[in-house]
DNA sequence: CAGTGGGCCTGAGTGC
DNA sequence: TGCACTCAGGCCCACT
């Protein structure tokens, strides 16, 4: 479900709600993709001293060791003053001295990790070969543009496996192409330098914008306040086979690409 | 090494 | 109402 947009929502969204809080006991539901890690006991008395985002990870800093978590799929974390009884989809509990940090994850394509230091090798297991993150100042143009150069596969598969850059899913990459007018299935070594670095100014915007509309919400994603996001009303193509283009008017096409969809429009993104 | 495809899970929606 | 099927915002891993 989230990507980049929603993950630094909801970061924003119980940051400085957290920080600083103790944690009091963890709580755990259904495994999710991977086991926590350590003994939920171990967490008590420890102190959240920041949460900082990752590509779609978030990761919790404690006073000692940290959390590293994952919203998979279907995701969402919710930040609330008092607990309440776990459902059926709730697998994670931080019961903390401001409140209470909760995982749902319908599907539990998410994860909750701890790791006792960033050496560990979890962490590089993790984080390690992710690319750059593209609303940092670390996210160069150049390297982007020579990143495209190197790879035979279609543009749109090089954004989503987080290599190069971080953060664009299936929705934020059939956008910034749209914004690039660039095909998705076009080869990323085809692309010229001047239409590679429209590219990267797209990803920029396109992303900063679903941070300013509180990211995407399709089913049920919401910010760990609750708050929904609104970015989908404006998406030009995700979503819209067969609805006129926003700009020329001709009809959006949806093409398969690794069993995922893409969507793009034949007119504006003519290569 | 790069690239592709399968699989992990559950729920919602569609067509019969 | 039930069933079979497809699809969904991600990512790891085995394979070529």
């Amino acid at each position: 479900m989230p990507e980049l947009p929603e993950v630094e929502v909801t970061r924003r969204s119980f940051v400085d709600a957290i920080s600083g809080a103790r944690v009091l006991m963890v709580q755990l539901g259904k495994t999710l993709r991977w086991p926590l890690g350590c003994e939920p006991a171990i967490l008590a008395d420890r102190v959240v001293t920041g949460v900082r985002r990752r590509g779609k990870y978030l990761l919790l800093d404690l006073d000692k060791g940290m959390l590293l978590l994952h919203l998979g799929m279907s995701g969402s974390l919710r930040f609330t003053p008092a607990p309440e009884p776990m459902g059926p989809h709730d697998h994670f509990d931080l019961l903390t001295s401001a409140g209470v940090l909760r995982l749902n994850d319908p599907r539990r394509f998410g994860a909750v990790v701890y790791a006792a230091s960033p050496s560990e090798p979890v962490v590089q297991r993790l984080l390690g070969k992710l690319g750059m993150e593209p609303l940092s100042d670390d996210f160069h143009q150049d390297v982007f543009v020579t990143g495209l150069r190197a790879s035979r596969a279609a543009v749109k598969q090089v954004l989503l496996n987080g290599r190069l850059v971080v953060g664009v899913g299936n929705i934020y990459a059939s956008e910034a192409l749209f914004l690039a007018g660039i095909r998705p299935t076009t080869m990323a070594a085809r692309i010229g330098p001047e239409r590679a670095k429209k590219l990267y100014e797209a990803i920029r915007q396109v992303l900063e914008l679903a941070v300013q509309r509180g990211g995407s919400t399709l089913r049920n994603f919401s910010s760990a306040d609750g708050s929904v996001g609104h970015f989908q009303s404006e998406a030009h193509v995700y979503g819209r086979e067969g609805i006129p283009c926003r700009v020329c008017g001709t009809a959006v096409r949806m093409v398969r690409q690794g069993q995922r969809s893409s969507f793009f429009c034949p007119r504006c993104q003519r290569a």
